[in-house]
DNA sequence: GTCTATAGCGCGATAGAC
DNA sequence: GTCTATCGCGCTATAGAC
């Protein structure tokens, strides 16, 4: 197919998200303006609105995605409910360290979006936490977990999992491999049968 | 002492307070206007600044009244490590459920505040996660809990017990108490020996 | 496809009347 | 202590040249 001059349509759309990415992850949404989303591009503030429709769509498209990776980049294992939770611990840590920024904003920015994206993402974090229920209450049913409530620890465990996004550091103390084995000891214990 | 008439700056000024901590928690500091503050208390916008010298400020102060409250509420229990951490484990839980805008703010505008506000911010926060880490170097010295590393278990019990604010609503299907006690029960059992 | 220019508006903060 | 008025600026989004 052939290409106009200065056209860079299939670079540039990428770059446009790369860069609201990385803006809202260190600014927040709110404060990161157009102008600097261009900068960042390397083109002027009108150029933007030929890859996006708005600032609120640029930030609801990379919510959505974020979430529906999530979702899709997970399946239960069917067997054992301790197998599963080890499963689920681990492929959440590992994602989310994969992807700092896009966890960050999934988690800051849910505020500033429009009723209708908010009901999406909501149903996507939703769908989410269910998949950890669902073990926990396999897990409750054949007596190899016991938790009070697991709604509530579906919650607890998914909020210190996250956790981990707010302070791990590439080439700290612990690698990922560490970082995976510690939480799910704490997970394992907290889940179990005294 | 005598009072103009027209001047209300006993009221006045915590209502700015107030209306700056709804609206920061409700929409995010940057998408809060000096406008819609004034708006919310029922004064014109060039009167907020009898009470704050900048928006900064505002919130810088919020966030410092509710580090500073939350350290000074605190007492380490002395003696045995468990009913210590019990102690922390509970007191966290009442103290952020009491006020889940400041939670909300204290942990969402971090990246709002100027460096120096920054640094005041984060070392009021590192003193209080001190608090839990002595804790439980206190229980692993002793032996009464198995923790792989400290460091990690003060940030991953206090990311748990912080997201409590995120899905607890007053006259819900548990109680404070309930929700004290399921996640003491995680806790507690997260950190011990086996 | 990207540019320049600009419409139309809201912002934080200040000045000065009352 | 609060008001009105305003400065100077930056914002999102669009129009139209190239």
């Amino acid at each position: 197919m052939a290409r106009k001059q200065g056209s860079h349509a299939e670079i540039t759309g990428p770059k446009v998200r790369q860069a609201a990415l990385r803006l809202f992850a260190r600014h927040g949404f709110a404060a990161v303006s157009m102008r600097q989303i261009a900068a960042e591009v390397g083109v002027q503030a009108g150029a933007l609105y030929l890859y996006t429709p708005d600032k609120q769509t640029l930030l609801f498209d990379l919510m959505r995605d974020h979430m529906e990776e999530l979702l899709s980049d997970w399946q239960v294992p069917e067997g054992c409910a301790k197998l599963a939770l080890e499963a689920f611990t681990r492929h959440h840590i590992r994602f989310h360290l994969a992807r700092p920024e896009l966890v960050f904003i999934a988690y800051m920015e849910l505020r500033n979006l429009e009723p209708r994206n908010f009901a999406v993402i909501e149903g996507l974090r939703k769908a989410y936490e269910d998949q950890l229920e669902s073990i926990l209450k396999r897990g409750v049913a054949t007596g190899r977990f016991a938790v009070p409530d697991t709604k509530l620890a579906t919650l607890a465990i998914i909020a210190m999992l996250t956790g981990v996004t707010t302070w791990y550091r590439e080439g700290g103390r612990l690698d990922r491999d560490a970082v995976e084995g510690i939480y799910w000891d704490m997970v394992r214990k907290a889940v179990a049968v005294e």
